[in-house]
DNA sequence: CATTTTGTTACTATAATAGTAACACTAATT
DNA sequence: AATTAGTGTTACTATTATAGTAACAAAATG
């Protein structure tokens, strides 16, 4: 947790980039007005940012209405800061070789704060096709979520359940903290997370979590997916575990390396 | 031009966003005093920037030596800067589908004060592959940079002229300032460019103008590419101007719709 | 071990931002 | 057409955040 108060901090950045922030795929638009809400940054000051960010090209503005979007600066920050991102070139090697060994899905992702953020994934046609999005909240509903909360401490855990609200995304999704909590103590002994059916219907996926060897700290998760109809869970458990635990082995020495710690 | 010094302008944040623009797939790793001496910012307010950027997770340090690189926050910031910009998702099926048309290569880029910015490209393999950096500088001896400046006012042209310092890249490559402002009168009469394997031995290139045809302004540029030992240049006139003049049409309207303009 | 370089902290004058409030302008509603 | 509500833009200062000097610590270098 960052202190924030300090001297060697800019609130004027961290508000610039949290304007930044408010773009994307599912947001391509926005008002000042919006941002303002959004952020809780004054109108003024939220128009000093925006106006700064229009200068240099991050945003651009409709002639009509004043709508805002994403500029061509933005564009070519985005195209750097995705791809000079070592740990994402680090990866794919990683599970591309496990992807044409195995001809099965994977997926993999880095923890921020309560989110995950999706870094490399591999899809086998045969799986149902779904648009992940990048930034993924459901932890308690997902392979590569569970075994993240599994290796939180008690503290942390407690955060995470004291603010949670499950949703039921399909008919198998655990939505009692109960059954939830259950399920992460489960996850624990187990060493690796299942996930049955409980994000999407008719995918079945198993997760290991990416550590950081030095500091012993969770980062982020790799999963294997598979679709329900050709895969029973007792299958994957007798077939995949093994390729799972290797693959999240070189993942891990791979975030060791980069000195990855959350 | 933008006027940096209203009030309505913040100087902190152009300085973070400059920081953060050090970075990217050719520097992946910067120092401090790097950083501090590339954005001319003084060392502690680097330092400030920099420690802000960590704290959010857009930097991280490592242990051992204190360097820089992108933390996850860049990442995922990257990813949806990239694919939210509308102008990319628009060209897209445009480029596409004359690519699937004629099967010839197909490059678009944004023009950026006097540099280009790479859009979406499409390559078909007989073409000498070539890794093209996102961001280029030598407007002079591209199709695509050619057809930018032949529609610059005489002032814009000047400016350009007063600072350009010509390298050699192939031994066609025009590097005499005579030459190249001859060949951009040239190109401006023909109404499109020719790169005659003037950046890249073996590829010669034609190049047209995305125009914002409210403002009547280039924005930025198309090109086609072929390997020179499968077509001559004059075969390529004969045949592919159409093609391009249409393609530079279909990205002109989108480019008016969107708003873009330099 | 001495020397240079690089990162970090202390301190304060100055400049930049936050926030209130008023204003212009457009869109919506009556 | 007139009224209202809403959005974006500007003016104006108190406040506070930042710039920059300088000193210091910690590595790296020779």
């Amino acid at each position: 947790m960052p202190s924030k108060q300090d001297q060697y901090f800019s609130k004027t950045l961290e508000k610039g980039l949290s304007i930044l922030n408010l773009f994307g795929r599912e947001h391509p638009s926005r008002s000042l007005t919006e941002i303002s809400t959004l952020t809780g940054i004054n109108k003024t000051s939220t128009y000093r940012m925006v106006n700064t960010l229009i200068q240099l090209g991050y945003l651009r503005k409709s002639l009509n209405d004043k709508s805002l979007r994403l500029g061509p600066k933005a564009f070519s920050l985005g195209h750097e800061c995705f791809h000079g991102f070592d740990v994402y070139q680090g990866i794919k090697p990683i599970i591309d070789k496990t992807f044409f060994e195995h001809h099965i899905s994977i997926d993999s992702a880095l923890i921020d704060g309560y989110k995950l953020i999706s870094l490399y994934r591999r899809e086998m046609p045969n799986l149902v096709s779904f648009h992940l999005p990048l930034i993924m909240d459901e932890l308690y509903a997902r392979a590569m979520g569970k075994i993240v909360l599994a290796n939180l401490d008690s503290a942390a855990l407690d955060s995470y359940f004291s603010t949670l609200e499950p949703i039921r995304m399909t008919p198998r999704t655990l939505v009692d903290i109960q059954d939830i909590k259950a399920d992460i103590k489960a996850t624990k002994t187990r060493g690796y997370s299942i996930n049955n059916m409980e994000y999407i219907a008719g995918v079945i996926s198993i997760g290991a979590p990416m550590m950081n060897l030095t500091t012993k700290s969770v980062v982020g998760a790799v999963s294997l997916d598979f679709p329900s109809k050709d895969y029973p869970l007792e299958s994957i458990e007798q077939q995949y575990i093994g390729v799972l635990l290797t693959l999240a082995g070189e993942a891990s020495d791979l975030i060791t390396n980069a000195g990855i710690r959350s």
